[in-house]
DNA sequence: AATGAATGAGGGTTCATTCAT
DNA sequence: CATGAATGAACCCTCATTCAT
């Protein structure tokens, strides 16, 4: 029995992304995403135009996967506070599960090729617009003091994007998760967070 | 009279820069950067050991510089809230004054490749203990929260890098200085700043 | 039907033989091989692992051919005069049939490139043995009047060596083949070759 | 006092030996040779026309030495046999006394390329017509049976050649001089030589 | 005459992509 | 659909030669 068209394709974006994450965009050669996969090299362009395709449909499907969860996550959560928290945890947690994928994400989407941006860019500009619409509500809500949402917004993003880098580097055992906590209560902070529940301070220690 | 040495190095660095910047490292070629020097080919590996070492000398040479502005900066400063300012104004103004080089860096500063993250990690890991020590230092002063500290240098340098990202994504006429007052804001709340002399809140206008 | 992988690898040796004779290993360039072979310059890679490799395997193969040319014809010897005229016989034989081969060899031999020295050094060294061999079992026989065989191997080898770079030096139609009696001779004369048979005298024109 | 132009030349003409020896010719780079004479790149352009003026011409000022000096020791000799061992002393004594220029010689003696052997093969030639004046006359003065003088001078110098790059190679303490009296020997047998004063038969010993 | 920084043509090698099987 | 041998354009780097000083 053949495996199954869809299957392969995404065996071959799974090997893509460990080959990214291993040597980066440019470095990485077709042929060692088609070993990965178990593949021949010409396979390959069965179900990929070229390599570029590759990396463009690997953010479409996979980050598409992330909004998704986060959308998900964000329907259960009753306050501006609960929300950041289900943002922080879903960025984490999926990071820390898709460690590769982070790999890649942090490393070509910063690419400055043209049109590799233009492919990864819809995704990412979606991922913004949903943590600047949790901040702007915070502020419709009275539970966050009004401030500038795109700027609001590089500072939650940045910070997680940094955090993840950070222990992507580190290569320690360290969990990106232990520092969900944490991060709140720095974003608390940053947005002047008012729990419409409690009205009181936030501190390191209750963030939970 | 000949060009002196110096000036043909640093001719062929900015030159880099700007070729780097246009296309990233690897798809940038040698003969680009000769051509935007306006030197042979050859002339370059007079200079330089070969194209990884144009990546290299770049950061140590114009980073070395950055974190020395900072330092510079910092000594004027009485409060963590002046400090924090003055690496605020100092990332942005650098940034914006060398928009190439920041595109460089945003790029570059994430690729996996060893060699090239052995010889850029120097620069990046100084700029990081600086940014942890201003925060410790507000801690000992009780200006700042006790906290982790690394977790609030990612959040500081997340977010003035997201920015920086930001605003070179975007291409508009927007000034990454404008933002200083917000972005310190932000900072002073996620720290929760206690300026000595006021003790005051801060709000988003009166962070100067 | 595909051409055999074995056959290919054949074409890129004689065409490197080819190629390698005209101009010398340093002056010829890989396309120039992979043009006469009738490949795309890229294939030769497939094969061979790089330029040098050709070089070597080329010895491996052809010089290895040779010695084992010659072995069998020593087989059905019964004297030392028809083992040294086995040799001579063979080696002029093979040079003539492979003039570029010849030419090859002649040149490159010398090579004082270590790298290529030592690939080259075990066809000829096995080569040497051989020589130092037959004149030792005509001293073992009292065919041959003891002496050190190096120096005798010395002559026999660099006597043949140099005979076939006259002949290809001279670009006549004068066969080396036709030298063979004559070069008997006077190996013959200096290793005071006693046919156990006649006992006789040598003359120029009875060494056959 | 400025070195005289004259030897400026030679000292060039030793360097190009040095560096021609250690990595032959089309390995070595110019500015090897400009280092191991002490003077700058740009200097050897002044005296010579290009790389190869430098191979050229090194062979015809020492190669045209040796020829003088063989030429001069056979005037003192009064038989074929003493002529022969003139002919091998100085051999062996040259390429002892100039062991980096024997090296140039056997290898470069080979090249193919057409302008290079045009200029190196005067020199040589002249030294093949020596061999073959002193065995002629052997011939004539009845001490070598008739044979063919090109065949015998193969002989002669091929064994003379090899016998050089067997040494070269060895790199062991071996002198080429203690081989003299035993490559005697071996001419005597081959060539037939009969010394007119004993008429004695020749053997391994009594060479000298 | 001497220098050595600068030049730029040239070549070995890689690798994304194709296509005959 | 799948293969993987073959392709050949592209690129980093070398080094013989030049020339302004």
């Amino acid at each position: 029995m053949a495996i199954p068209r869809e299957e392969k394709f995404q065996r071959i974006l799974d090997a893509a992304i460990e080959a990214f994450a291993e040597v980066g965009y440019y470095q990485c050669q077709v042929s060692k995403i088609a070993r990965l996969a178990g593949v021949a090299d010409g396979t390959i362009y069965l179900y990929f135009k070229n390599k570029e395709d590759i990396l463009v449909r690997l953010f479409q499907e996979r980050m598409g996967d992330f909004i998704h969860d986060i959308r998900t996550q964000l329907k259960d959560c009753r306050s501006t506070q609960e929300r950041l928290k289900a943002i922080i945890k879903t960025h984490f947690s999926y990071m820390e599960k898709n460690r590769s994928l982070a790999i890649v994400t942090q490393l070509e989407l910063r690419q400055s090729d043209i049109k590799i941006r233009m492919a990864i860019g819809g995704p990412l500009k979606e991922y913004f617009k949903l943590i600047e619409e949790v901040i702007a509500e915070g502020i419709e809500l009275g539970e966050v003091v009004p401030m500038d949402v795109r700027i609001a917004r590089q500072l939650v993003f940045g910070s997680l994007d940094e955090a993840t880098t950070d222990w992507i580097m580190a290569r320690t055992q360290r969990t990106l998760l232990s520092e969900v906590d944490q991060m709140l209560f720095l974003f608390a902070g940053a947005l002047r967070l008012q729990s419409k529940a409690s009205g009181g301070e936030n501190t390191p220690d209750d963030a939970s």
